[in-house]
DNA sequence: CGGGTGCTTGATCTCTATCAACTGGTGTGG
DNA sequence: CCACACCAGTTGATAGAGATCAAGCACCCG
């Protein structure tokens, strides 16, 4: 079993949902009314090593899980136990948003770092959207970039090449390391295996591996031991087709005359 | 440019959402103002022909659309013209519901036939849902429902053989059309050609091709110009893997006290 | 009747998977 | 401190899945 505590509106579950708060607040700014309801919500902070599950398929869920250091990755697996991943996230993702409303899980989440994770009830994330619109609305949108993502990622392992595939996937990591200031947007420390990228992309590990030799030779990319570094930022976005936007939708729309 | 009539609390308009309202229902009753509040929206509905394009992806958007008769497909393309179908939508699926606060379409929108389509503004959307924490509540699992497809996409895609995709398609068909009253969930008509379904099967349409050859000679299915037939469902779900659960996860979930 | 579209078939080629082995680093226990 | 196991990364050889190219057929519709 795993180590955790309750925090009980102290600073660490605090600390730990400011993460949440502070992302959510970039698309479109929350009431302080809304801010300080949110930050007061209770939380168990849980820590996992590498490698250990958070959620499992057909799970029944309780909590939604917000990670607060470390990497993880949402998958789903076939009968012969081959596995597809559907998204990384890292810091101030809240990965398990979807029990929120969801009875059961319909994938997996696992840790590929050691992890610390702070449970939400349902029902308390719940109740804040029901209180409080503006919430209703940020966590409907933080949904809808989810899906953009899988949207991103299915046109990615259906129509892209292995080579684009890798590519695209490093550039999405390069984003969202950037994004909580792991990575100045080039550089970066790789959060997965090749294996694991492997189930990102839909391809063998093998391939993988020749796949990122490719990138390299081709000084796309430069590489040694976990660090990654994109060379040429433009080649490599021509090979992976790459467009940021989908990972930062313009959004959430307010309400014109009301709010 | 299209035909289209807007409809003010008519009674077209009401059996249009009627579709919707339907559906929603089925996961959850919603309260009897809330029912009323969503059936008296303004709606403009409008015919599209066969293959035109209701979104295209990086369209500003102002309304969302339901559709009320035919088929769609959401979809993304590559800079080679190169396409992946996202999703297949049928009557009473609101295709366009992320636009109620996505300022942008990160993808594109198009019939596979000729399609009956309510729009809705947005501005309206968010004000049920904003009026309504239960319609907030019902929107937001609607997109998470969603989300859940894309997830099995992206797994049918990466990790499963040709004629396990094909097969797979063909159960989430027979199931969305079983929904809609237009199955009993054996038979049903091909509602797609086969270059689309090899579009979001990640396959060429050569390749898909023969794996529905393969399903045939195999006695899972049989098919007839645009009749397709499930013939052995046992087989066809081992060999696709399917698990209907994704389409139709559990929730949601409601406030234990509050409401 | 002609043209378009969707379905089908055959031949060939390319890309990716698979299998097997080897390397180097890391951690562990005797 | 060394022997050992283990794992991520790498390489080579081979097999297989699916793409591509090209052509023909059937059907529908103007």
């Amino acid at each position: 079993m795993e180590e955790w505590a309750i925090f009980r509106n102290t600073s660490e579950g605090r600390e730990a949902l400011q993460f949440y708060l502070r992302k959510v607040d970039r698309r479109g700014a929350l009431s302080e009314e809304a801010r300080e309801a949110f930050l007061s919500l209770d939380v168990k902070l849980q820590d996992y090593e590498m490698y250990r599950q958070i959620v499992s398929e057909g799970e029944l869920t309780n909590h939604c899980a917000l990670i607060v250091s470390g990497c993880a990755s949402r998958f789903k697996t076939l009968a012969n136990g081959e596995r597809q991943i559907n998204s990384f996230h890292f810091r101030g993702d809240m990965v398990d948003l979807q029990s929120a409303l969801m009875l059961k899980s319909d994938h997996s989440i696992r840790t590929h770092s050691p992890c610390r994770v702070a449970r939400i009830e349902c029902r308390a994330v719940l109740q804040l959207a029901q209180q409080f619109p503006e919430w209703a609305r940020v966590l409907w949108f933080d949904t809808l970039v989810d899906a953009a993502i899988f949207r991103e990622w299915t046109l990615n392992v259906g129509r892209r090449s292995a080579v684009s595939r890798v590519a695209h996937l490093l550039l999405e990591i390069a984003h969202r390391l950037q994004d909580i200031g792991e990575s100045d947007g080039y550089e970066f420390q790789m959060p997965v295996t090749q294996t694991d990228l492997a189930d990102a992309a839909g391809l063998s590990a093998v391939h993988t591996n020749r796949s990122l030799q490719t990138l390299r030779q081709r000084g796309l990319v430069r590489s040694f031991g976990r660090t990654m570094i994109v060379l040429d930022m433009p080649a490599m976005c021509a090979e992976a087709g790459f467009d940021r936007n989908y990972l930062y939708p313009a959004g959430p729309r307010g309400l014109p005359a009301a709010v």
